[in-house]
DNA sequence: ACTGGCGGGACGTCCCGTTGAT
DNA sequence: ATCAACGGGACGTCCCGCCAGT
């Protein structure tokens, strides 16, 4: 019998989130104290903790939301909204997301966690709008695809690095080099 | 007048770089505590920092190695040859190495001492070396410079960052794709 | 909204001071390690910590309440009596009392600590009480008030130091003679 | 068989302790670490350590000189000379030497290891020497001896105290109320 | 005689998450 | 639902003294 609207409740969740994303920007992961998400989120420590277990599970459900939001654009709009929307993230962020994959190799338990909310989400792969712009001719076929989203995904944790390493980036220059090594019609 | 030969002394300081390195890759560099950083170098707290006046030291001598090894590659050997060291890298150190744009972002008092420190070592500009391609014909010249720099660097980090979250790559076929749009006579 | 009661956080506090009080008087400031200050307060590192940011702060708390109940006494009932509660008080706390000054030397930004403290507790000065007694005539006042004030502060400290060194006092007949003085040619 | 002259080891202890005297009195015993001692001394943790066992000997040492110079001091020249010398004294080792104390009473076999010591010097009793001065009749015999010692104690440790504590002090003016009293009426 | 590399222990601090109270 | 008191563990740092080496 909940006390409260489930309005509430998922407001509050996004307060919580919302929060916590702002203090590992600000100070990372590790130096995130629970302290300062309570300062930062504006509940204490009782409220965070009983919305989420831990505060690893606060950084992974923020990550899982990246992932499947971008996951969700590149298919959706393509490469180049991908990027741009990337650069408008906060940099800070993107440099606390970076250390995603070192946690998951360490705690190899996190590997199938992530595994399975992913699946859960049930995203379709971006592979397969890859192969769509190829058949539309926008894409070189001299070259098999999975070498062609090697490509596009070195280049997209390209930018995530350099910009979370606080670089300033001139995007669109970057995605018009990337389309004349990857467009025919590009040239 | 010291006891033992610059020899061991030397010998020693490597020995706890490189078990340091082990221990950061292994770990993340905060998760990598001083016990376990004694357990993978074979010294004691006593001797580790009797070397290193503490444990950011640490990190922080391997990272400007990287740096000034990978800053020396790209002048001396090109794009190429410093990708393809990257990639002979371990990715967890890689992974490890990534958070050290993050600490100084968060701590601003580290930007300072890297930089004296990398001018110490008088490295000259990896854009000189492109400046030298771009007149040999080996870069096309309808862009400018920094454009170019910039994509190169967003392809390396891109490598970097790719590779540290634990995802194999082909990097020949990338630096083919980057070399086709960079290079005018690859077409 | 605190969740237990004024009381029982006053209470605590206490608990807490007198703890420490015991612990610092029986090991010294810095032989009283905060696993023995657990011990002798009866609670977790966790609790105490929570009411006081350091240990060093549980010590200057202490020193201030003995300064102001020292300094309300000489004020309100006289060189006796403050004599009197002195040699009333745990010599072994005395003792640590008097690195007091050593630490204030040491780390002179603890002087203005105090000095901030103190003069929050609004404390009339005691030279103002010995020129009441010179006026009433119990005084001489053939020598400078600077003077006798100068020489009752050594008495005292003299008193807190003797005991402190673990050696019994006859504090009566100290009073007598600083009342009366000691040189038959004098008189 | 002694490789070097007996007069060169006297002097090497005496730079020791000396250094060690200046490092004590300006860290604090417990602040004065064995790198402060080798930096003030000159000399490194195996030279010291080869003339005294530990830390704990040299503060020991150097206590049971000032112990004996001070009572040899009252003896030979009297109340104000020793008033007058231990105000020559570095008021912040006069700090740390009122430590003594303290450390004496929390380790009981310390007090024995300086009884032991003081007997070895020989020390003739102070309390003779105020006898003398009674029977010349420069104290007043209407007291008890054992009073005025311990007044004349009191006075001298809050000497010690006072200017330990960093307070300026006109010694001389204290003398003289010694000597004369301070009541009016009991003149 | 003197050096300093080194072991290993203990320290104060901080931090996460539980729990009982409101 | 929310709070904050509290436990207890682990962290990086520092420090003393031993002893192998010169």
């Amino acid at each position: 019998v909940p006390k409260v609207s489930d309005e509430h409740l998922t407001a509050r969740r996004e307060q919580i989130l919302e929060g916590a994303r702002r203090a590992f920007a600000k100070h990372g992961y590790e130096s995130a104290t629970v302290a300062r998400l309570e300062e930062e989120i504006g509940l204490s420590r009782g409220a965070i903790f009983h919305y989420f277990p831990d505060k690893w599970s606060l950084f992974f459900e923020l990550a899982v939301r990246d992932q499947t939001r971008w996951n969700t654009l590149i298919i959706e709009r393509g490469i180049d909204d991908l990027a741009r929307t990337i650069y408008a993230e906060n940099p800070d962020w993107l440099g606390v997301y970076l250390e995603l994959a070192r946690h998951i190799r360490t705690h190899p338990e996190l590997a199938e966690q992530l595994e399975q909310r992913m699946t859960e989400e049930e995203l379709p792969s971006g592979k397969a709008r890859l192969r769509e712009l190829q058949e539309e001719g926008a894409l070189r076929d001299d070259v098999p695809l999975d070498k062609l989203a090697e490509f596009v995904n070195v280049v997209l944790n390209g930018i995530v690095a350099q910009y979370a390493s606080g670089t300033e980036l001139d995007v669109e220059s970057v995605l018009k080099l990337v389309h004349e090594g990857l467009d025919p019609r590009a040239k």
